[in-house]
RNA sequence: GCGCCUGUCGUCAAGUGGUCAAGACCUCGGAUUGUGGUUCCGAUAUGCAUGGGUUCGAAUCCCAUCAGGCGCCCCA
């Protein structure tokens, strides 16, 4: 038997009530807010995530769909499965000009994204990611808005409790001026980290700050350590526009903890951080992360833009989310008579009602029981009713039957 | 990519080396030839993730593969 791919999943039946009620409210909540949805293709060129996430990130080095295309022919080109969104919308950006409507440019994104790893809760290769990108604003009031989004679709699919952590890396300067000071701090302790701390030591260092090894969190409670990364590198600038937003976030009743380990893995962030936590999820506990990135459109060849987003993972949302059932029919029909169950039925759906009838023809009690299972109404349509025209309804909650001579009564 | 645990019907499961692999729910059929959701009867795995091996005998033991869960890593 040929079965699904490792880390992928079909979707149907029950739970793609809960997705479809997912994306309507992204839909709902994000077009209010004035995004537009934005759709870019599955795949990119390879060199596109290259760039744009960073060639220091696991997901560019180990975890990428990509393919030769164009067979063994010399202009053979290298495409990528998407494993996130940014890049796409910041390449579609750029590609259509979009920089000379008049800002902010906003858009939300829903789709699949691929990543090859080891799956498990919360973790699959082919998953799913709503998001916001939103382009031309440097001011904070823009990562308010968009946190703001973010919190306001959580709460539109209930979940209203959810722990927003936010930090600052400040501009490209605090961020290496940051660096270099950790780098500096923790450089007689080389020894004593964790061996992916001692790579991170060269390739990214202020990812060192997310490890939960215990010997590595030993080393950040030594006196001076801690000193350096609690302190604040960042510039007058930065913090203006950091406090800001905190203050906006408050009139908003936004409330969120400030984390200053919190450092995001793609290479394009700066300034806000952010991510949103559930504990209910285990190990993967983040449904939502995003922060601001001014330096990707033009590092991606586009005139120097700021921007802000964030992505959500639809797959860790479901789990959190209560379930949604499927919705009642408006009638069932039941009748042997299928040439004119059929018939009704056409002209039910024209005018927009969810109507079933039976294909086979069964049994009067057989398709009166499937009625009352999946159908607030049953319309009875057997000899009587076709000789002498009219309907009967029943009632499947209160069993109560009446008589209905016109078909515009039952629309 | 690494470590630990798991894998019996659509679903939840009992069975832990010796006749035909319990049971429940779902589904389908009947009791009920135009009145359901209750009840009662019946059907549904020559098969125990897949492939090998050990044994007189394997769902049960061993090996490999595949898949799932948790943790590491990474991230949404």
């Amino acid at each position: 038997m040929i079965k699904a791919q490792r880390g992928t999943k079909d979707i149907f039946g029950e739970e793609s009530y809960t997705w479809q009620w997912i994306l309507n409210n992204a839909q709902n909540v994000f077009q209010n807010a004035g995004f537009q949805e934005i759709k870019t293709p599955i795949f990119e060129a390879t060199e596109l995530f290259a760039r744009g996430v960073g060639d220091s990130t696991d997901i560019v080095n180990k975890e990428m769909y990509t393919f030769q295309v164009g067979g063994i022919e010399k202009n053979a080109t290298s495409i990528t499965l998407r494993p996130e969104n940014t890049a796409g919308v910041v390449r579609a950006f750029i590609e259509h000009n979009i920089v000379r409507q008049s800002p902010p440019q906003k858009f939300w994104y829903f789709g699949p994204m691929f990543r090859y790893e080891r799956p498990q809760a919360g973790r699959q290769r082919q998953f799913h990611q709503v998001g916001v990108e939103m382009f031309g604003i440097k001011e904070p009031s823009a990562d308010a808005e968009v946190i703001m989004s973010a919190v306001e679709f959580l709460k539109s699919v209930g979940l209203d409790n959810l722990e927003v952590e936010l930090n600052t890396l400040g501009c490209p300067k605090c961020k290496n001026d940051y660096r270099n000071s950790i780098k500096e701090i923790l450089k007689p302790h080389l020894e004593n980290l964790c061996d992916d701390c001692k790579m991170r030591y060269e390739k990214n260092p202020l990812r060192i700050l997310d490890c939960k090894n215990e010997d590595c969190q030993k080393i950040f409670e030594i006196k001076e350590v801690k000193n350096v990364i609690l302190n604040d590198y960042i510039c007058d600038e930065c913090k203006d526009h950091f406090d800001t937003l905190t203050k906006y976030l408050d009139d908003l009743g936004i409330k969120y903890q400030r984390n200053k380990l919190l450092v995001r893995g793609l290479d394009y962030y700066n300034r806000t951080v952010f991510e949103i936590k559930s504990s209910a999820l285990g190990s993967q506990s983040a449904v939502c992360g995003g922060g601001r990135y001014d330096g990707l459109v033009e590092m991606l060849g586009g005139a120097s833009t700021p921007a802000v987003g964030f992505a959500m993972g639809v797959e860790r949302l479901f789990t959190l989310v209560e379930k949604q059932e499927a919705p009642k029919l408006d009638y069932f029909i039941v009748s042997t008579n299928t040439k004119e169950a059929i018939k009704l039925a056409q002209k039910l759906r024209q005018q927009n009602k969810k109507v079933e009838f039976d294909m086979q023809a069964r049994k009067f009690a057989k398709q009166l029981e499937k009625a009352s299972k999946i159908a607030k109404n049953a319309i009875i349509l057997g000899e009587d009713e076709i000789n002498q025209g009219f309907y009967s309804i029943k009632n499947l909650e209160t069993g109560e039957q009446t008589k209905i001579e016109k078909f515009e009564n039952l629309i």
